[in-house]
DNA sequence: TAGATTGTTAATCGATTAACAATC
DNA sequence: TAGATTGTTAATCGATTAACAATC
């Protein structure tokens, strides 16, 4: 049994947000090396294969309170169940999919949210030939039926993956529903009441940042330097 | 024509990794403005709009050169076409999409990304019934192709978009054919050479954001505390 | 024990925000 | 002119990295 260090649930709330962002990151390495049966993990090694910097790796593990061994390392299973709990992936939370098309159906079928905490179990879309199917298991209503949905389920989140000329109203209605927080895969920005929480996906934004690496690089390559230093910063 | 201060290619390459992640964000929202008719805008609507603060606008707008007029604004016209040229936007890259399920589809049915300099040129499946077929007006290969469709066309960038399982092997095939960065869309931490440019898409990164500001701000509610500020950190 | 790894404090680095001058 | 907005320097804030002690 890995021990933990004195619980500080002030940290926790007010954690750093690139450091929120990294323990994702952590926990899928994680249970992929799991998979691969490794046990015991140092923080050198994780930090080799994410691209981090292993001091700041061990900040990170030190925020789930996880304990490592000198000389041997971390217990995997630990910094699993630790980041798990962390990340409230064990509290299912229902979410609502609207906008069944390509996107739509990838983020259906895709059966891993479970995993995170997100509970696909309702579609919708205002395509005729769709409501009433299923689409990976999960059945599609008509937008009329928005608001009793939402409320039978105490659904919190609502995933936003329609064309960008309905995201903004497709939002409104959410937010008419009761709905907290909005997954924004639209490429559009939202204008939102200011308690509800919104999430662009950003799919330009990742593009761009990608697309500027390798011009940078190439610029670099060609004025003969060294390909600059890989740390990942995305 | 709006004026341009001194070039400093210096700054551009030194760009702060935060700062490149908002640029396309204030791009997409620049170009939206402009479609319904706004063609001067100050940095403090911005700021509003985008949920940033005024200053850091500025100091963002500073990066384009674009100056803006005291009293009035920015020309959208100009801040946009400079933000396209900072991006690259204009230098088509060609791209192929690896795996062309639901995911894989709906990147290639997306037309957007030309405006966003990014070619989706060739897909590739495994499934015999897709090869040979056109997916949004792009042909799909067999995986067998991919290296002569690679050189052929000088693609830089492979777009993974294949079940976690076959990640791997298919970044290998990638980076095999010569391919320089690549856009990784599976649930996976991926292992390449150090000049290989990875961008991972990390929805369950997003995700677990999105999750953790709900889980806070419901924990404040419920301790009577005001919903902290809303400021934009995604 | 010696050596490898963790864990923590201090130093550095970099980004954001504040203050205020410049400008139209 | 007065006032609103930009633009820049300085101050603050926060995250990363370095240094080194603690521990097995």
């Amino acid at each position: 049994m890995a021990r933990l260090k004195k619980p500080d649930p002030d940290a926790e709330l007010n954690m750093p947000q690139p450091a929120l962002r990294r323990l994702p990151q952590y926990f899928g390495y994680l249970v992929q090396q799991q998979e691969q049966g490794v046990r015991i993990i140092s923080s050198s090694r994780i930090a080799e294969d994410l691209n981090l910097h292993p001091v700041q790796v061990r900040k990170d593990m030190a925020l789930t309170r996880v304990s490592g061994k000198p000389r041997t390392g971390f217990d995997v299973q630990a910094l699993i169940d630790e980041l798990a709990r962390m990340l409230d992936y064990n509290n299912l939370k229902n979410a609502v999919v609207v906008g069944c098309g390509h996107l739509g159906s990838a983020l259906l079928n895709y059966r891993g949210f479970q995993g995170y905490g997100l509970n696909l179990m309702a579609g919708f879309d205002s395509n005729p030939e769709l409501i009433g199917s299923r689409v990976g298991d999960v059945p599609i209503y008509a937008l009329d039926e928005l608001d009793s949905i939402v409320h039978e389920n105490h659904v919190q989140i609502g995933v936003i993956t329609v064309p960008r000329d309905h995201a903004q109203d497709v939002c409104d209605r959410l937010v008419g529903a009761g709905i907290k927080a909005i997954w924004n895969f639209a490429p559009t920005h939202l204008f939102v009441p200011a308690d509800i929480i919104v999430q662009n996906e950003n799919i330009a934004a990742s593009l761009s940042v990608l697309s500027k690496r390798l011009s940078d690089q190439q610029l670099r390559m060609r004025s003969g330097q060294v390909p600059g230093d890989d740390r990942d910063r995305s």
